[in-house]
DNA sequence: ACATAAAGTGAATCACCATTCATAATACGA
DNA sequence: TCGTATTATGAATGGTGATTCACTTTATGT
């Protein structure tokens, strides 16, 4: 009588799923969740239809568990990158990078997190796309505190809010990414392309001089 | 025998076309290409649905034409936005102006744009997409000449090339409206912390100071 | 090997929508 | 006002695809 978890068809099942989900992950990423069919998904697993419906309750809930698992993956390999280092810099610099090689391994999945994070989702009702809106925010967030240390640490000009600043970087990084995706561009190799905008005044340089008073940018 | 033009008929079927755009429009960006019926949009709209297929092909014809219209109109205001000073400074300022504004008056286009421009749009399978991407991709091209030249001119420094600077800009600007639009934040009321951003550092303090490299970000 | 349970299958069902087109309403010139 | 042309209407058509479930196949225990 094994015991329920690890039996030998436990793991059978989860490997079906598996393999269930990658052919969704697929389908899904190359036409979208409306034109990707249960018929083709359940042909690229290799299963009947019916059986997917033993694993999912319909076509949404499939397409919802897909994109959370996912998104838990990417979330928790970004949010441990913040803590490699106690340096500010060292931190940002490796959220950059991670951040990078999760989407170059993980291109095809990064199609839907962009359809469901970015641009409107307007795919699934029931709140997918608030619900990763809210992780994302979150992640936000941790950035924010990085550049809030640094600030008060005096390792940092305060040029805007940290949360701006969090917000900022997050954004540059996809939209580097994104390029890189659409093949117009390679994606920095280094991490520091990204950081130089930030940190070419962001950095408080030895002897402090330029602007005036901080906020106005000098204008005519 | 009234030119074929300007005749009252003609003033009529623009306004009626008009009004099943703007019907529409609600309805996409609300709902989603997918999820908006055309029965839907003829009852918003006050028409019958045969009365659509008059003015439009088929619903991907008039989600095409809702689109491409209304992106011309965003892509000459930020067209001209660029034109209003010799002042590299000014020139970013007013597109960072402009582009606020253009969103502000219309949060409902935008969350189209977004769909098609930024996440994978997979609702138009006839190049939509990659026809408002090439257009947007000019725009920032047009902001890319304007880092060139405020370089070029020893405006500003070069902490980046143009073309990753303009797509820089262009997102942070993004970023910032998106925020807005969700809710999270208002909107800077002004520019400048946009442009901030770049600034410190970007623009070239009286004394030339910091960096001893321009290229390496000061790391451990 | 056999009986029973569990898992897998895919044709049939059912709902939904884009699109059409025969008909009705309306506009226009005489 | 009447006859014809133009325009608007919305019920009917046809296709698509999600979901179900009676049946078949496979696995398990004796």
């Amino acid at each position: 009588m094994p015991g329920k978890k690890n039996s030998r068809r436990e793991r059978e099942k989860q490997q079906q799923r598996k393999e269930m989900l990658e052919a969704a992950m697929q389908l899904f990423s190359e036409k979208g969740y409306h034109n990707a069919s249960m018929q083709e998904i359940a042909e690229q697993a290799e299963f009947a239809v019916g059986t997917l419906y033993k694993f999912f309750k319909n076509k949404e809930e499939m397409y919802k568990a897909l994109v959370t698992e996912q998104a838990d993956r990417f979330h928790v390999a970004l949010g441990a990158s913040l803590e490699t280092s106690k340096d500010e810099v060292e931190q940002l610099r490796n959220y950059i990078q991670v951040k990078g090689e999760v989407f170059m391994s993980n291109d095809s999945f990064i199609r839907l997190y962009f359809a469901e994070t970015r641009g409107a989702s307007f795919n699934i009702k029931a709140g997918l796309d608030s619900e990763l809106r809210d992780r994302h925010h979150q992640m936000v967030q941790r950035v924010a505190a990085v550049f809030a240390h640094g600030i008060e640490r005096g390792r940092f000009q305060r040029i805007a809010e940290p949360y701006h600043l969090a917000v900022a970087l997050d954004t540059l990084c996809n939209a580097f990414l994104t390029n890189w995706l659409e093949g117009r561009d390679s994606y920095p190799e280094s991490p520091d392309i990204i950081l130089n905008i930030f940190f070419q005044g962001l950095l408080i340089p030895e002897s402090p001089i330029i602007s005036e008073k901080t906020t106005n940018t000098t204008l005519e």
